[in-house]
DNA sequence: TATTGTTATACTCTATAACTATA
DNA sequence: TATAGTTATAGAGTATAACAATA
């Protein structure tokens, strides 16, 4: 009789059991600054850059542009970013951090910090070197530099 | 001057991109056969125990007992599950799988396997072994077995 | 009163596709 | 026609809390 694999079998299972953990605490710090992880990378990405289109972001992020919409009208709503009309083409309108955007991108990458310290602190140097190599051919050899972050 | 980590410095992001990665195609696979993972989740629980009342599933699930009803539903609908009755005590009553969901059960289980392999088939052994340890040591050490699936 | 389960409501995240304005 | 962006709609996944029935 053939046996039947259970959730637990698959490294799938676990994957998603951790990275739902790291992911939902998360979500309950920067929630204390009042945004969703969601826009907190909208906001880090728009750090570095200055301003970007939102189609621009939406390859960056891989997400839709609809998402992208959203995402940008709920943090101009919270008056952390600002949209900027463009001048050569209509169509076309820039977002850019407002200043209180750019005030809260350390407070939030800090918290990124306390949280991935509180997750992958529990292991050695050794499993924390290994975990992020694995992660890293992972990506590389499953080509998942392209895939959505849904 | 201090300086700001970015999304990617931090392994919850890997962790989160290759989680993310593996259940949207493992979400994309079960869609094939009309289910969802969510929905694969409670069937599997179910394949096991072959009835179970919707408290210790939401307990063994790790999600509110809405949450069950609404898969349950779903399941009804799609007459995966069958209700029955309690006759002890009338608030409760069990589920457990239809002739249809047992029957989808080792399809869905070989889906599971085969994701699995499609994706972690790129480590080599030690690498595979390697990750299965280090996030074993993760949920052990940080306690996730009580962490919600959302 | 406490418990089981349903239902109502709400929110995040995402997608697809129709639509508007501009090129 | 093609492109940039918005909006409408939908659906998965989840939570909280009000509710009905029963214990």
């Amino acid at each position: 009789m053939p046996s039947i694999s259970g959730l637990t079998d698959h490294d799938g299972y676990w994957l998603r059991v951790v990275s739902n953990a790291v992911s939902h605490d998360f979500a309950r710090k920067v929630a204390g600054e009042g945004v969703t992880v969601a826009e907190w990378a909208v906001l880090r990405v728009l750090y570095d850059v200055d301003q970007m289109v939102p189609s621009s972001l939406a390859r960056e992020l891989r997400v839709t542009k609809g998402a992208v919409s959203k995402l940008a009208d709920r943090l101009l709503e919270k008056k952390l970013i600002k949209r900027t009309e463009s001048r050569e083409d209509l169509r076309m309108h820039s977002l850019s951090l407002s200043k209180a955007g750019r005030q809260k991108v350390p407070v939030l990458a800090k918290l990124a910090d306390d949280n991935d310290a509180e997750y992958f602190g529990v292991l050695t140097t050794e499993e924390r070197d290994a975990l992020s190599r694995i992660l890293t051919a992972l990506v590389e050899r499953r080509g998942l530099s392209d895939v959505p972050m849904d």
